[in-house]
DNA sequence: GCTTGACCTTGACATAGTGTCAAGGTTGAA
DNA sequence: TTCAACCTTGACACTATGTCAAGGTCAAGC
């Protein structure tokens, strides 16, 4: 049953060895079992979950959310709606990033806009800085 | 002249007493004069430092480039070219992150809009999240 | 059989920014 | 004097990841 080691297993994923061992003591996947010398072996099963959950990461979900999708994955009971409900709730936190970031930019644009450079001290930036609201 | 306790100045300011303390130690701010029985206390010039500590935070500096700026503020021979390209460069990483989020929230958009939710375990999402390619 | 290099093991420490908790000293007011 | 509210330092936590060190293992070549 093509066993691999955790080299390899990093390389087939995307995932490093450093976060195999993390994930695994965690409790985010189940520990690997071992050769007689004691290194982990993955099975191919092992290295799609790694692979789904490079993606979820990629995805910007935390690695509780990880969790709950992993045992949604792994339950043929499931309900999708419950799967739609934690996509949807990361969805909304994504937004509340970009709404933030929108505004850091708006912010800094305007800021940026208003400063001339060169060799002058004078400048809008800090100015701004010391005296703007926060949004 | 009006010196102030850790607890006020983190009221008028708007940063945590943690942090002050934190940014004390981390050579962010200069150590806070100290009362006879070993309090911090704040001048208002002080507390104006903080407040632009706090706004350069809100508009997602880190800890070293609001070093940068704060070097900058207190220094009259600036130019305010360095001060343009300290902002300038915060920008573009901003833009970036806001480049990432786009991707990452029109992928997840595209995926809860194909799962029909419901009790069925048959779900768009986590087949997705299987097979996707990376950004 | 021994050496060598690539790989594996665990554990510790680091990052950034912030919170919390504990054990103890200080201050001001009743 | 006592009590509450404040301050002190230090330690540990979080997220997700990297790096480094000291040591064991495996496979290949001599």
């Amino acid at each position: 049953m093509s066993m691999i080691n955790i080299g390899e297993a990093a390389r087939q994923s995307g995932v490093s060895a450093k976060m195999l061992r993390h994930y695994e003591q965690i409790g985010l996947i189940e520990p690997a079992t071992r050769s007689d010398s004691g290194y982990r072996l993955y099975t191919p099963a092992a290295i799609s979950t790694l692979i789904f959950i490079r993606h979820a990461r990629d995805l910007g979900f935390s690695t509780a959310q990880i969790s709950d999708l992993l045992h949604l994955r792994n339950d043929p009971q499931r309900a999708s709606s419950v799967v739609k409900s934690v996509a949807e709730d990361h969805l909304q936190e994504l937004h509340e990033q970009q709404q933030r970031l929108t505004q850091m930019i708006s912010m800094l644009q305007e800021m940026i806009s208003q400063c001339p450079g060169g060799n002058n001290p004078d400048c809008a930036i800090l100015k701004k800085i010391d005296s703007m609201e926060a949004s």
